[in-house]
DNA sequence: AAGTGTATAATTGTATACAAAAATACACGT
DNA sequence: ACGTGTATTTTTGTATACAATTATACACTT
């Protein structure tokens, strides 16, 4: 892991990671000590941290009381999924107008390599590139307050993907989704490029409300 | 103004409206101690402003360096209305399926005020009412998560709302335009609440486009 | 004059100290 | 027993102190 960050940022991540994984419950009070005191930091970095957390919805700050954790529901994840169909939609339709030929070429490579990787059926390393792939799209979209929005809902859902794209038969349509997304950004075919990726999102959904909805 | 709030809220809330009015222009260094001394306070509540700022994207940090301001254009300021565009859509969308008789009757009344204010020709307290609307809005979503992302959004181009919606015509228009949303939303009708928010979400483009895109 | 190395200053990162507010404990009166 | 007021403790808010890192100044060499 990166070691070189400030204990600000990783006490902020820290703390993130046990919002998610629900090490802290929902309603639970943060006290700025006792985390301070787990992590073998001082007040300071964990209040930066916690000024973090709350603007990230995670938690809520009371003024001179403390901070509470922000439960988020199975429902929460749906909607920031939906929201993410859209998003991801609009996504792939600016990278179909806009790629540079660079862009283009990284999408290609990750594809290669998810190809590759279902092949040898390391479907546990497709996460990774499931990741670089989005990530990638983002950044070819050529809009910075769009890439940073999908970065954002992206890293937010992450746990709930590393338990549902795991999934073998889900992780290969996956790829076979992206592997269409991409083409249709290569013919810069914008309308179909926002349809298929929009869909593409719409089946994470179902996959995720499969396994935790029970629809 | 809200005077009750932490230190750090304020500094926070202070930079960023000094990033979005311009006073710090794009790439400028953001000094801990000559920002606390401005304003008469420590680096303390500086930093838990400028790490807040990072997330928001507004400032880039660099460890052990500094924070920088990271700029925004017109064409940042676009992509967020088209982004807004799908979603207020959803909002709308959620809300024609999830609003409470109470969340209606609070729309409605803002609708009322909104009406009477334009019958008057006060168009300058039309500003206040279009938030309002907006944000009741988001509320009536029933979605937390994207009543969360609206919320950002909507701050974000406040600057900019305030300088294109007095333009009158463009103010009788939008007032008109939220009636029909709101009238989709009443009768429940999902589709066309979507289709209207969103249309409306891109006429406020065109508006600002005109304005500073001169397209 | 250009480049380099080193001392110095400025700035950020973190911990701690102190102030203010809130929570808690508990004696007291009813 | 129950509420109430007060003292005590805990917790947050802010400022400051010190450490680590980075930027700057400047003498020195070539």
């Amino acid at each position: 892991m990166d070691d070189n960050q400030s204990l600000g940022q990783r006490v902020f991540h820290r703390i993130r990671e046990d919002i998610l994984s629900g090490k802290y419950g929902k309603d639970e009070e943060l006290k700025e000590k006792t985390i301070g005191d787990e992590l073998g930091v001082s007040r300071t970095p964990v209040r930066e941290a916690l000024r973090q957390l709350e603007l990230e919805g995670l938690v809520t700050i009371i003024p001179n009381k403390g901070a509470y954790v922000v439960g988020f529901s199975a429902q929460d994840i749906h909607d920031i999924y939906e929201i993410r169909s859209l998003l991801e939609g609009l996504c792939a339709r600016w990278a179909a107008k806009r790629a540079t030929p660079e862009q283009l070429e990284a999408l290609e490579e990750i594809m290669m390599l998810s190809d590759f990787k279902v092949q040898r059926g390391h479907f546990d390393q497709l996460v990774e590139l499931d990741n670089k792939f989005h990530q990638q799209l983002y950044e070819a979209s050529g809009s910075k307050v769009l890439e940073h929005v999908l970065r954002n809902y992206h890293h937010y859902v992450e746990r709930a993907r590393k338990m549902t794209l795991p999934v073998p038969k889900r992780s290969v349509e996956s790829n076979e989704e992206h592997r269409q997304i991409l083409a249709a950004i290569r013919d810069k075919d914008e309308d179909q490029a926002e349809v298929l990726a929009n869909r593409h999102m719409m089946n994470t959904i179902q996959n995720f409300d499969r396994l935790y909805l029970r629809k």
